[in-house]
DNA sequence: TCAGTACTTCAGTAGATTTTAAATTACTGA
DNA sequence: TCAGTAATTTAAAATCTACTGAAGTACTGA
């Protein structure tokens, strides 16, 4: 009787632990955060996160064995996304307990924001209720796709690679405030450093889409769904 | 340039895989779970969760170095506790994605308690609404210390093992209702069988202390505290 | 039918994890 | 000071994991 309870219980958190296994491993983490801005295919994915490609597909493959993330294979393409809302909210509950309980991950970024000077020191508050009146250009710098899969509300989608040959389209006289994909991405760092060179007023949303969601605030998302799953 | 992102990128999900690495071993999930419920020495854990002592401590120790727990020395004992309340809520939504994502974790339920006739079909709602109006004797049998550092308010404390020789101080035209530590704890099915047994009419609260808690509802803990901490 | 592309699987290796038993450390009470 | 207890550390074996390059599969378009 007491080892049915403890065959029941090994079972039971043999199960809980095969989520654990999958997000034990840096790799797969990123894979997780990219997948969280929308779907991509398994190229897409490797060279965003620096992996080999059979490599990627093996990380993947231990992702959908714990289906935290689901493949759909369209023509040449096989496209992953996320299996479900959840996995993103608890992707951001891993990050917010990182953030909380390992220092490590304040001083690596404080480090990294310094080394590219002065980026750091901006009031979050000010600025999220600058970005929710409009009183300031919101620049979406993430690719495409990924704009289209959702974005902030009346954000104007300037790829950073984009960014420098279509300085044009932007108004010189307001604040431009660039996000992307939320605070450890550099996209929008390097994009207000350049702005910043130009002499634009520029300043960086530390959220992504995902924590602006998560906080409750509007997302746009465009009709046409970018997945290319029909 | 791109190389110095590759790098910061890098160290920031090896910390966030810290934590992924402390939670993918089903031992340390369980360890990790019977913290939740309160404090408790390296002993108290390897024989709960049915490890032996040094490979116990060598889990903490990996728990420790996640800094999910704390650990502090008085006299010969070293009590653990969770190093803070987000580690526990942490662990409650790793739990509720497994329940959502993996069906085994519902099929090894539903298997193990069928096994012990008849105890999966109660209304949770009705129950709860019983136990919040205080309509039935609330019965929390975990062990003594775990009822003083946190319980339903009202409820009575009679551990398992106290149960058979305790039933006197049980009212007999009551309902009653037994909690443990949660919907994968055995002790409440364990009481509940044995009290029906005995012609009482008894059900079994899925909740532990933690999940009323995330509920929103209140929890007593005793004056004293039970980490044995000055 | 064939070449080319996207992806997966396989095999091998280097390295990390888990577990156990034995040795060690740190403390208490006699 | 010494025996006894709680916990940690060490060492070794068995088992997983991560990554690479090569081979295989599935599909497209010529």
């Amino acid at each position: 009787m007491a080892s049915r309870n403890r065959r029941f219980k090994t079972a039971i958190y043999e199960q809980f632990a095969r989520i654990g296994k999958a997000i034990s491993n840096p790799s797969r983490l990123e894979l997780l955060d990219l997948l969280c801005q929308g779907p991509r295919t398994v190229e897409a994915l490797a060279k965003e996160a620096g992996l080999g490609l059979a490599n990627t597909s093996q990380h993947l493959k231990a992702l959908r064995e714990a289906r935290l993330v689901e493949a759909e294979k369209a023509g040449l393409y096989v496209t992953y996304r996320l299996a479900d809302e959840q996995v993103c909210q608890f992707y951001r509950s891993l990050r917010s307990l990182a953030e909380a309980r390992l220092a490590e991950v304040g001083e690596i970024t404080r480090r990294f924001l310094e080394a590219r000077q002065g980026l750091q020191p901006v009031d979050r508050e000010q600025l999220l209720a600058k970005v929710r009146d409009g009183a300031v250009t919101v620049l979406d710098v993430r690719p495409l796709e990924e704009y289209a899969a959702g974005h902030l509300p009346g954000a104007l989608s300037v790829p950073l690679k984009e960014l420098e040959r279509r300085l044009a389209e932007l108004p010189q006289d307001r604040e431009i405030v660039a996000y992307c994909r939320g605070p450890y991405c550099v996209l929008a760092v390097e994009a207000v450093e350049m702005l910043r060179g130009r002499g634009y007023v520029a300043f960086r949303l530390e959220d992504g889409v995902a924590d602006w969601q998560a906080r409750g605030l509007p997302v746009v998302a465009d009709e046409r769904e970018t997945g290319r799953r029909d």
